[in-house]
RNA sequence: GCCGGAGUGGUGGAACUGGUAGACGCGCCGGACUCAAAAUCCGGUGGGGGCAACUCCGUGUCGGUUCGAUUCCGACCUCCGGCACCA
């Protein structure tokens, strides 16, 4: 008879059973289908908080489905372990960054298990681990010699309060991406990984990500930033041998040229000056304007420049025009020079106006007049004032006039980014060291692959100043050289941690390889990466990374893929009040007291139904409570009929003869069988969670109102039955426990995980009698039952017997009839 | 400024290919059971008008295409996200 839904039990018992039959480790020599379901690993903060809750819930309905669907599934897990955090508590609680994190790392699996994911637990990797990053080292070291890898002297973005170098991407709105303390500039040498080289293939990869949102491939392409344009020489008038390159994307507006601007920080600024009496004008601009940290120097929208008091000679016209240095000119991007036309570019044409240069048109749309202009004009148009390009539409005079140039050797056509190689040097402790040794007399020497690990050695100490131990410790940065044996110094800055996730997804194949990186075999068995899942917020740094180290390990053939990730699914953020979950804001929904309240099951079924998973979701104590009354009901309707469910016999015969005589069963097998398509769909094809579960709510109002209104037979049992199959096999992704301890209820054998996937019978989803709506006019007016395979005359015939229909057709005339079949018939009248 | 995305009841959301707007859930209202409460069960629930049958209005705003528009097109408003002196 009834007994309480005691979720707490049922599901630490399976969770256990789970675990000591190893139902989810992936065999590797399996005949099944191979599927790959990852979500994005979790940095070890602590606690596990709802936004891992949803990115982790989603994944895990993935991959119990695929499962169901006959597929090997490898569904792994690991810990981004390296990082800030991590210093930042050991200095605040006494301890050493490794305890923390590992102990982090223990109760957040304890919390991940409790919430039943099905998660082969045999590949656990944390990447703070020496047999984790060791590889990375060797990656370095690969990368060194092919010259992905180089070291600069470079403006870098300095976060005093984090004491380290942040990339381009880590920078938000000019302040630390972290801790959110402003970033300044600071000249430092540190390694970077040439990801330039690779951005024309990032860019096209674009294209064939068909899996992806359109919304994170936009903000790649836009990141990445390809402009196609030309570089065009610009000789200095009366300096033999001296050039000024520019990067334009107008080579068309060559004519409008009256001056060129050049970068503060370019190389040429004070050879320019040199002798021209212009040089102290120079120097005060300069000390000005290289002071001012880029970031700031941005804010400020005002032009700004000095002429050099050099003249550069147009390379068509051979006319003089002046050089100037311009505050706006950037140095890292193009040439770090640029022609100036004023008539065609705002930024010029702002210059111009404030120093009194001549703004000459010539790109004509149809009248413009230089002197009456408010701002430039870079609209389409004809050349004018052009030599012999005069009259060409302008899109196609850019092609003729590099062509002419470059005839002239003075000019080809070229592409720029927006994207900068990426610095990966930290000045921290908690991260893996870069495998590279400084001696007085070899330079720089790589360490020796048989000598990796360079291990991070554990007993440094951090002190309360927050900078990395590392320089300071002797027994670390003192080695000898492996060139020349002399004494020498190990490289004492870390990796940025985003590093270790660019490749974590390939190692997941084989993680307990000990003599290489990546198991070629393995690897190639189980990537790309079928669906990922994750938060948008990683829509550039670690999507993009990702994206390059696959191409890079590719090229060092480690691996044979183009892109890692086929399917990719950002999910939303999980809000309260219609904010982000913050202990500053104090609305956190703690995980744990959810699951201690109402269950796994309930917290994994709320998260999935409140919202589709891309979108933001409102967490509501309600809605939770709604999901656990659903549940109970559940619980309720099978427990309560569980001795005639048993012995229910639900053979194909059975269930045709059952129906034979009852409506009513025949709508619910129905249901049952649109139910099965409908939740197939929404997760196969749709990864629509919440009209999933709706669909088996409806099921189950309709099993209940059965209940109320059928007698309680063998027929009804029967149909019952497979109704309640269906259903928990089709929230068993989802609610797992709960279903697979009413599967052993109902008198199934074999665990639920076991079962396959159903499918819906094509002849039962349609019923002999389909409603019509009918419209006059647009308007609905009425509705009639025909049968399936009635034509249009006798919908029309039976629309015509509707007294509403007829009330608004009756003495009018049938301009026209449409017809939708099965759907809906209107009658357009006047 | 440029590039995306979104705007639907009191509320979270549904309507997938232009075809009955508001599925499912929450909340609320009424009823049953109970001494009472909780739990559960039954019914109602976009707005206006009407005793009612019924009828008009309604998917951010204004237009358009169409027999028919939440869906397509144009203009605009608001919110969110990304990029932003990138030549």
């Amino acid at each position: 008879m009834e007994r309480p839904y005691n979720f707490e039990k049922i599901e630490s018992k399976l969770q256990c059973k789970w675990e000591q039959e190893g139902v989810f480790r992936v065999s590797e020599d399996s005949e099944r289908p191979r599927y790959y379901v990852l979500e994005m690993f979790p940095y070890p903060s602590g606690r596990i908080h709802m936004g891992h809750v949803r990115n982790y819930t989603i994944g895990d309905v993935v991959a119990r489905y695929k499962r169901m669907q006959g597929f090997e599934v490898l569904h792994p897990m690991g810990w981004d372990a390296f990082g800030l955090p991590a210093e930042n508590a050991a200095i605040k609680h006494g301890t050493h960054p490794a305890k923390w994190t590992y102990e982090n790392i223990d109760y957040m699996r304890s919390q991940l298990k409790k919430l039943g994911f099905s998660y082969d637990w045999t590949r656990e990797i944390a990447t703070c681990h020496p047999s984790y990053y060791r590889w990375e080292q060797l990656f370095f070291l690969e990368m060194y010699e092919k010259g992905l890898v180089y070291r600069k002297l470079s403006k870098v973005n300095w976060c005093e309060s984090c004491s380290t170098v942040l990339a381009n991407e880590q920078v938000e709105d000019g302040e630390c991406w972290r801790c959110g303390t402003k970033v300044v500039e600071k000249e430092l040498y540190g390694w970077f990984f040439r990801i330039t080289a690779y951005a024309d293939e990032l860019l096209k990869g674009c294209d064939k990500l068909s899996g992806w949102p359109d919304k994170v491939l936009t903000m790649q392409r836009n990141w990445i930033g390809r402009s196609d344009g030309a570089r065009i020489i610009f000789p200095v008038a009366d300096r033999e041998g001296e050039n000024l390159t520019v990067f334009t994307t107008r080579p068309d507006t060559l004519f409008g040229v009256t001056f060129v601007s050049i970068a503060p920080e370019h190389s040429m600024v004070m050879t320019l000056a040199h002798g021209t009496g212009q040089e102290q004008a120079v120097k005060d601009f300069l000390a000005k304007w290289t002071v001012i940290p880029s970031k700031e120097r941005l804010e400020s929208k005002e032009k700004e420049g000095v002429w050099t008091g050099a003249f550069a000679v147009h390379p068509l016209t051979s006319e003089k025009v002046p050089i100037y240095v311009a505050n706006f000119v950037l140095m890292e991007y193009g040439t770090g020079a640029v022609m100036a036309v004023p008539a065609h570019d705002q930024r010029d044409f702002e210059f111009a106006q404030r120093y009194g240069l001549p703004i000459r048109v010539v790109v004509q749309p149809d009248n413009i007049q230089a002197e009456k202009m408010t701002e430039a004009w870079d609209g389409p148009g004809r050349l004018v004032d052009s030599g012999e390009f005069n009259g060409i539409d302008n899109e196609e005079a850019k092609a003729a006039i590099v062509e002419r140039l470059k005839a002239k050797g003075l000019g080809e056509p070229t592409v720029a980014y927006r994207l900068r190689d990426w610095g990966i040097s930290r000045q921290r402790y908690w991260g893996a060291p870069i495998p590279i040794i400084y001696c007085s007399r070899c330079g720089i020497v790589p360490v020796p692959r048989d000598q990796l690990p360079v291990e991070l050695p554990l007993d440094a100490q951090l002190d309360a100043s927050g900078r990395s131990p590392l320089p300071r410790f002797e027994p670390f940065y003192k080695t000898t050289c492996p060139k020349c044996g002399g004494e020498a110094r190990r490289e004492t800055d870390t990796m940025d941690t985003f590093v270790e996730s660019s490749w974590y997804f390939a190692r997941y194949t084989c993680p307990d390889e000990t003599s290489m990186p990546l198991d070629r075999k393995r690897v190639e068995k189980w990537l790309p990466v079928n669906q990922y899942i994750g938060g948008v917020e990683h829509a550039i740094l670690h999507l993009l990374y990702s994206r390059f180290f696959t191409k890079v390990l590719r090229d060092l053939e480690w691996l044979s893929v183009d892109e890692p990730f086929e399917n990719l699914l950002t999910q939303g953020m999980v809000l309260k009040e219609g904010a982000k979950m913050s202990k500053s804001k104090g609305n956190v929904v703690d995980p744990d007291e959810m699951i201690r309240r109402y269950g796994a099951d309930t917290v994994r079924l709320f998260i999935l139904f409140a919202a589709p998973p891309e979108k933001d979701l409102e967490w509501s104590d309600h809605g939770i409570a709604g999901c656990h009354r659903f549940l109970q009901k559940l619980w309720r309707i099978v427990t309560a009929n569980a001795e005639g469910l048993r012995t229910a016999d639900t053979s194909q015969s059975a269930l045709e003869q059952a129906v034979l005589f009852s409506t009513a069963l025949k709508a619910l097998r129905r249901k049952t069988h649109q139910t099965i398509a409908k939740v197939t769909d929404d997760i196969e094809r749709r990864m629509q969670f919440n009209t999933a579960i709706s669909a088996v709510m409806e099921l189950i109002n309709e099993v209940h109102g059965c209940l109320g209104s059928c007698s309680m037979n063998a027929a009804f049992l029967s149909v019952m039955r497979e109704a309640l199959d269906a259903v928990l096999i089709l929230l068993s992704p989802m609610v797992p426990h709960i279903t697979e301890e009413l599967w052993c209820v109902m008198g199934h054998a074999e665990s639920i995980t076991k079962a396959s996937w159903p499918q819906a019978d094509a002849t039962l989803l349609d019923a002999n009698e389909v409603k019509i709506a009918v419209q006059v006019n647009g308007r609905l007016r009425g509705e009639v039952t025909v049968p399936k395979t009635a034509s249009q005359e006798e919908v029309l015939a039976a629309a015509h017997k509707n007294e509403a229909v007829k009330r608004h057709v009756e003495g009018k005339v049938i301009r026209k009839v449409v017809y939708v079949a099965g759907r809906l018939l209107n009658v357009v009248v006047q």
